[in-house]
DNA sequence: CTAGGGTTATCT
DNA sequence: AGATAACCCTAG
């Protein structure tokens, strides 16, 4: 079978655009099907067109523009004038100005920490974070990292592909669909935490900021945390309240730690994730009153 | 049949 | 390793 792959020619692609133009977006079997264009297109199947449509728009607005989301229009409908023939090809992804790689003050070489934001390491650590038994779903891992940093549009294509990586380094193990820590490198990534303390290599890591707190609270604050965790943005909202935790820095409080969760909860519940800065604010805002609230919220 | 998620191959 | 393009699989 030798199809190794099959780049698309500039006739396919120009074929592609112009049926699009003609049929819409969408109607890739019906492009396809059209004398005008199968004679360039009969090696391509209407899931092809599809593809290569959606790899070009992702191309054409993804990194330089944002304006429109979709259909990047080549042109308007009743432009009979000029055809220019050859002007159709898009000037590729507009790489957003990189700065030269002359002058960059604020680069130290030596400063070799975080060169990058290394994918690998935030994958390892979604997965650590998640521990499924049974693996994490893909997609479950993205919003995770989503979440945790800010990624590009195709960021879910480049996951696969370092999952992947990882596998063959043997860190990663792929259960059907599922993604899980190779046992052997769970325990590797355990063990060293006997003596080094010192490893401040993540300080906004969650960890557990309850000390003393009374029973009642914990278990609100566990059953709050537990009920989010369930759904599908819970990994968003976890975060979110840590990260809150830290801003605050009145975490020490332990009513302001219940406070937030019941407010978490209660925006969970409703389905929408919401910024922590503003809940944060609230929370300052309506200490007093709120106090009372989670006395009832505690006993009810 | 189409849309979208997921996978593999190939190029920097 | 990061990114992109072509290809495959499945739900609706």
């Amino acid at each position: 079978m030798g199809a190794p792959k099959q780049k698309w020619t500039s006739e396919e692609e120009e074929a592609l655009r112009r049926g699009v133009v003609k049929h819409g977006a969408g109607k890739w079997r019906t492009i396809q099907k059209d004398p005008e264009f199968s004679p360039v297109l009969s090696s391509r199947s209407n899931i092809d067109l599809k593809d290569k449509w959606r790899n070009l728009s992702f191309s054409a607005n993804g990194l330089g523009s944002r304006d429109k989301i979709r259909v990047p229009r080549i042109k308007g409908p009743s432009s009979s004038s000029s055809p220019s023939p050859q002007l159709l090809l898009l000037p590729a992804p507009y790489n957003v100005a990189e700065a030269s790689p002359a002058e960059d003050p604020e680069k130290s070489p030596q400063d070799d920490k975080t060169p990058s934001p290394k994918y690998s390491a935030m994958i390892l650590e979604a997965l650590a974070e998640l521990n499924e038994p049974i693996g994490s779903e893909i997609t479950t891992i993205y919003h995770y990292i989503e979440q945790r940093h800010e990624v590009q549009p195709n960021f879910r294509r480049l996951l696969c592909a370092k999952l992947r990586r990882l596998i063959g380094a043997k860190k990663v193990e792929k259960i059907d669909k599922a993604y899980k820590l190779t046992d052997s490198y769970a325990k590797k990534a355990l063990a060293p935490m006997k003596d080094s303390s010192l490893k401040k290599k993540d300080p906004a890591k969650p960890s557990k900021a309850s000390k003393n707190l009374s029973p009642g609270v914990e278990a609100a604050g566990a059953a709050a945390m537990k009920l989010v965790d369930a759904e599908a943005k819970a990994h968003l909202a976890k975060d979110h309240m840590v990260e809150a935790a830290r801003i605050s820095r009145m975490a020490e409080d332990t009513e302001s730690l219940l406070m937030l969760a019941t407010e978490l909860y209660e925006r969970c519940s409703r389905g929408e994730m919401i910024t922590m800065l503003q809940v944060a604010a609230q929370r300052e805002d309506q200490t007093h009153q709120s106090h009372a609230n989670i006395r009832s919220f505690v006993h009810g």
